[in-house]
DNA sequence: GAAAGTAAGTGATTCACGTCAATGACGCTG
DNA sequence: CAGCGTCATTGACGTGAATCACTTACTTTC
C-alpha cells in the first residue's frame, strides 16, 4: 500500500475497501499472475460505480477511451456498427473478463458495450494502470497477453461464422460459455444465458428464428433441455462431437 | 539483451545498409511517428534473410513466437485451423503492413503464415524490438496501436462475413485492396490479386465457386474488368454503392 | 514443348437458412 | 392482476449460395 492516501482510493460508494485483493474473481481478472503486492498496488487505481441496469451503456463507439473494465457481476455485450447500419456482436463479457481493449493505442472506442442485465464494473483508468505498469514489469506483459488473447479469440469467432453450420455455430458457443462458467466454479452443464436469442443470433450471424430452431431440434434430440434462458446439458459428449464434425457451409482449403 | 552482439546489425545478405531509414515503405510501416534517429534505432535491430517463394511459410501455428514481420515486397496470408481441419484466412499482408502481432504475449502463433508469391520480408525479433521501446516511449504506442488496429480489422472482417451478401462482401475486400495498394502510391483502380480465387472466397467465407460468379455479375454489370488475376475498376461509385446498401442475409439488430 | 497437375469458369441441382407472418409466453408498470 | 410491449416460438415459403460434375485455361515439370 502506498503509504498517506487512504484518502484517495479511487474506490467509490460502493464498499470501500474489497477491491482486487479480495475479490473472489482475482485468479480469472488482471491480477492473475500478479502477487499479493501488485494486486494491492492496483486496488488502488481501480474505481467503482452505480451498477449499470441493462441497457445502460458502458462506452459508446467513438467515445475517446480513457479507460478499460472487468465485469465484476452481471454481463454485457460489444457491439461495432457498419456502414449498412447493422449491428454486429463481437463479445459478450461476462465476470471476469476484460472489456475495452480494442480501443487501447486507437485511443478511441470503436465498439459500444451495453449491459444485457444489472451489471457492476471495475473501472481502471487507462493512464494510471500505464503508469502502474512501468512499475509492474508482469502487469505490462500481461496487458499485451490479453490483447493478444482478444484477437485470437476475434480470429475463432471468424472461423465459426464463415465456416459452420448453425447448429455447430450454436453448439460451439453452449460450449465456450459453459466453459467461462465452470472458471468462476458454476455449473458447467446448467446456466442461464445472459442475453436474448436475437443478440445470440446477432454473434453467430444468425436469423433469431435459427437460433429458434436449433434450440428446438437439440431439444428433441436430447442434446440439452431449454426453458426459456436456462440452459441444461443432457449430452455433453454429442455437442463436442458437433463442433468437431467436418461439415461446414462453404468447403474449400484443404491444402496443407 | 543477450550480451555481446549487440553491435553487429543484424542485416544479412541482402544489401547490408539498407534498411527502415531508407525504406520506401517507411510511412506505412512501423516507423511511423518515429523521428530520423529513432528509425536508425530499428535498422539495428531489423534482419533480412533470403525471399520467400510461393508456398513456403513463415511461421506455423504453435511454433514459438520470437519476432514479427514486415512485408518488404510481395504478399502472404494467415490462416488458422479449426478443429474441424478447416482452414480460415483471417489476413492478406501487403508490402508494409505487420505480420505475427497475435502471437505477442502468447508467445506462441495462433496462425500459420505463407508466401502467395515470391516475397521478401523483415524480421524484427521480438526481444530487441521490446528492449528498443523501453527506450523509444512513441515505439510502445505504435506497438499497442498496431494491434489495436488488428482487433479493429478483425472486427470489421467478422461484420463482413456474418452480415454481408456475397457480393458485398467481395466488392468491400476488392475495395479494401484498392485503398491498400493507393496508399503505396500504386493505382487504385487497376491492380492484380495476388491471391487464389480460392483464397478470396475463402477468405470471405464463399465457395471458390460463388467467388468466381460474383464476378461474372460484376463484369457483365460493367462494374469492372477481370482478367486472371489483373483487375481493373470500371465504375468505382456503384461499386461503393453496393457496399452501403443495407440488404444483407441476416437481419437482425436494429435497436439502438 | 508435351504431359501432368492445378486453378478457374460454368451450369444444374439442392438445401440451409433467411424472410414473412401469426401466435403464444413472459415480464414490466401502474 | 390487468394490460401492454417485448421476446420467443413455430410454420410456410423463397432464395442465395453450396455442391456436384464437368470443361477449359494456366503452370509446372522433365
Amino acid at each position: 500500500m502506498t503509504p498517506g492516501d487512504d484518502a484517495y482510493p479511487r474506490i467509490r460508494l460502493y464498499d470501500i475497501r474489497k477491491a482486487c485483493s479480495t475479490c473472489s474473481l482475482r485468479e480469472l481478472c488482471l491480477p492473475v499472475a500478479l502477487g499479493r503486492e501488485d494486486t494491492e498496488a492496483l486496488d488502488h487505481i481501480v474505481e467503482r460505480d452505480h451498477p449499470l441496469r441493462k441497457g445502460d451503456k458502458l462506452c459508446r463507439s467513438g467515445q475517446p477511451f480513457a479507460a478499460i473494465y472487468t465485469v465484476l457481476s452481471g454481463s454485457l455485450k460489444s457491439s461495432t456498427q457498419g456502414e449498412n447500419g447493422e449491428d454486429q456482436i463481437i463479445a459478450f463479457h461476462l465476470p471476469g473478463e476484460l472489456v475495452g481493449l480494442d480501443a487501447i493505442g486507437a485511443g478511441r472506442h470503436h465498439s459500444t458495450t451495453e449491459a444485457l442485465e444489472t451489471t457492476s464494473v471495475c473501472k481502471i483508468p487507462f493512464s494510471r494502470l500505464e503508469e502502474l505498469s512501468r512499475q509492474i514489469p508482469g502487469l505490462q506483459h500481461q496487458l499485451l497477453r490479453i490483447m493478444s488473447k482478444e484477437i485470437f479469440d476475434d480470429h475463432e469467432l471468424l472461423q465459426v461464422v464463415a465456416r459452420r453450420s448453425a447448429e455447430q455455430r450454436l453448439a460451439i458457443l453452449l460450449l465456450n460459455l459453459s466453459q467461462r462458467f465452470g472458471r468462476r466454479g458454476l455449473s458447467r452443464t446448467r446456466f442461464r444465458l445472459p442475453m436474448s436469442r436475437h443478440d445470440l443470433g446477432n454473434y453467430l450471424g444468425l436469423a433469431p428464428e435459427t437460433t429458434s430452431r436449433v434450440f428446438r431440434r437439440f431439444l428433441t434430440q436430447g442434446l440439452l433441455s431449454v426453458t426459456g434462458k436456462e440452459i441444461e446439458f443432457l449430452d455433453l459428449p454429442a455437442l463436442q462431437a458437433l463442433t468437431e464434425s467436418p461439415s461446414a457451409p462453404p468447403r474449400s482449403s484443404k491444402q496443407g
